[in-house]
DNA sequence: CGATAATGCTATCGCCGATAGCAATTCGGA
DNA sequence: TCCGAATTGCTATCGGCGATAGCATTATCG
């Protein structure tokens, strides 16, 4: 059959993510976690006392779905006040211990992604990448 | 703000698509088609008669997502029955001139996607990417 | 011929993201 | 210092894309 479309990095791209964010979904599942909430929780690891609103700017998500988010890591983040209106976020002991998990399925299913790539094209992936959005 | 999720190639590769998609579409509103509309009628377009499962095996659309995509498509596809469960689909009058402009659209912004990878990278995207979903 | 596979379809769900609007609070410049 | 502007967290709702389960009909093939 005919297809034109592979050539079209657009279309690569859309596939490729696709196929990825479908494999970390799947093995996620154990975890109870989606990726969503596996990059919010790292982001809250490595900035204890952010907020909410920063999360999102960083990782590209906006408030309002920020707050269903939150509220499915109940138990796992812990919110504290800073002043009026604004509350910043840090990981529970529970929410520590899931992220251990999650961690390890997330940075071995990245080394096996990289992995897939042929060596000659690897290390342009991700220049490539962060140039499309960076 | 310390973020550790650039360094993974599967986060980049979610971020990049999530910008190019978004782009596209916003390319794609003036001709009224979507993306996978636009996918679609360019398989038809190089593929005159092929059912509607075939072209969604090839585009990794399910048969069930098929059907409203097609009746959306109203007007620019034509079907033409090839046995008794069976038919075949392909680009009427009004479906190639309309695809005359979205391909316009499409292939001005995938050029434009590769002219933003630093040249040095540029080759290595298509193969890089190919590897992980073909 | 009969089991199996394929086709087109309905209905429903999940994930991720976007918009619009609101009340409360904080910030910043005249 | 005061007031308009920006920020924060939130509700409600929508759109795009994809997935699953199940169904009736028709083809295919051993």
């Amino acid at each position: 059959m005919r297809d034109p479309l592979p050539k079209f990095p657009g279309y690569a791209l859309r596939r490729a993510a696709n196929a990825t964010a479908a494999e970390l979904s799947a093995r996620l599942a154990p975890t109870g976690l989606r990726q969503s909430d596996v990059s919010v929780l790292l982001l809250v690891e490595a900035n204890p006392g952010v907020t909410a609103s920063a999360i999102g700017r960083q990782l590209g998500i906006e408030r309002a779905n920020m707050v269903p988010l939150l509220k499915r890591l109940d138990g796992l983040i812990a919110r504290a006040p800073i002043d009026g209106k604004s509350q910043g976020l840090a990981l529970t002991d529970a929410g520590a211990a899931r992220l251990a998990e999650a961690r390890k399925v997330v940075e071995t299913f990245e080394a096996e992604v990289l992995a897939r790539v042929p060596p000659e094209h690897r290390d342009h992936l991700l220049p490539a990448l962060e140039a499309l959005w960076r």
